[in-house]
DNA sequence: CCATTTTATCTTGAGATCAAGATATTTCGA
DNA sequence: TCGAAATATCTTGATCTCAAGATAAAATGG
């Protein structure tokens, strides 16, 4: 009887015609989300940043050297507005974790580079992120991750077509 | 290869040291959660709503009648701060949604109940986001709902421990 | 070669959220 | 009883996000 299932207890008692189990489904991945979420955050906050600064910090970090990206690039791998990534480059250049390059090709076009600093700390928090969803996701077996793993791939798939 | 499974490559390439799996599945569920919040979002807006003001209407619902909670009941059930909460019913109450009746048992509280406008809206959309989140679990078989949401739920137990 | 369209980024304005603190009321303990 | 602690709600200030539009440069095509 979790939090889920009193919510479920409460709509059959007052509406016994709906269909509940996607509800059930789709309650248990938002929360669970949530969960994860404020563990994940935990280790950000530890380093100074947040979810929004660390995603933009390892997207650059996993690109590889030199750790440069445009804007746009930026936003296709974090999926969000550009006004989004506007705001969040403004706060990482002003701590010095990111530095704008102008595009000697392209004078419309920004470079978005990981600073020497910029480049220590993800490397640092990245470390402990991986430890730390390794810990969160303790809670399940080896077997059980591979076939949650399995089925979210499955249902995601309809979502997002799979290229390559 | 889906979205997830290119930063994972990514990673593999740049960082080989790094234990991955936690990531993938942690990816997965905060991705899903995206798509399947956008899908239920479509509902809502077509009702003039959004997830939070849907949520509150949603629990006073499901409450039963007479459809009246106080402001920390509501909080409980959704897990928002005071101050979002308060934010969430100013902007119900100016909708006609829901009126805030001042308790005569204890000066400091208030309960928050549908009017007969917010029953006849949340009756109408819970009708047919339910009928929507069916449609956004279409994609796994009801073997494999069912099979997922066992692991959801052992996963969620180990935050949520299990009452009664 | 120039007008139009497209591309790349930034700006603006509004909404949602939270943490921290303010206010008012009730409860508890000496 | 009365002062302190707890409770219930609201306020404030900051951050994050998005949609829509502004700005500037590059590409296109007649």
């Amino acid at each position: 009887m979790d939090h889920v299932d009193k919510i479920l207890a409460q709509w059959r008692a007052e509406r016994p015609d709906l269909q509940l189990r996607p509800m059930g489904l789709l309650g248990r991945i938002k929360r669970l989300g949530s969960h994860l979420g404020q563990g994940m955050d935990r280790v950000f906050t530890a380093h100074g940043l947040n979810a929004a600064s660390f995603d933009v910090l390892a997207t650059l970090r996993r690109s590889g050297a030199p750790y440069a990206l445009t804007p746009s690039q930026l936003m296709d791998w974090t999926m969000v507005t550009s006004g989004t990534m506007t705001n969040r480059l403004d706060r990482l250049e002003a701590k010095g974790l990111v530095k704008r390059v102008r595009s000697e090709q392209d004078a419309r076009s920004v470079t978005v580079q990981l600073t020497e600093q910029g480049l220590a700390l993800i490397e640092d928090c990245v470390t402990e992120h991986v430890a730390n969803q390794h810990r969160l996701a303790g809670t399940l077996s080896e077997a059980e991750q591979v076939e949650l793993d399995r089925l979210l791939s499955k249902w995601l798939a309809g979502f997002e077509p799979p290229e390559d």
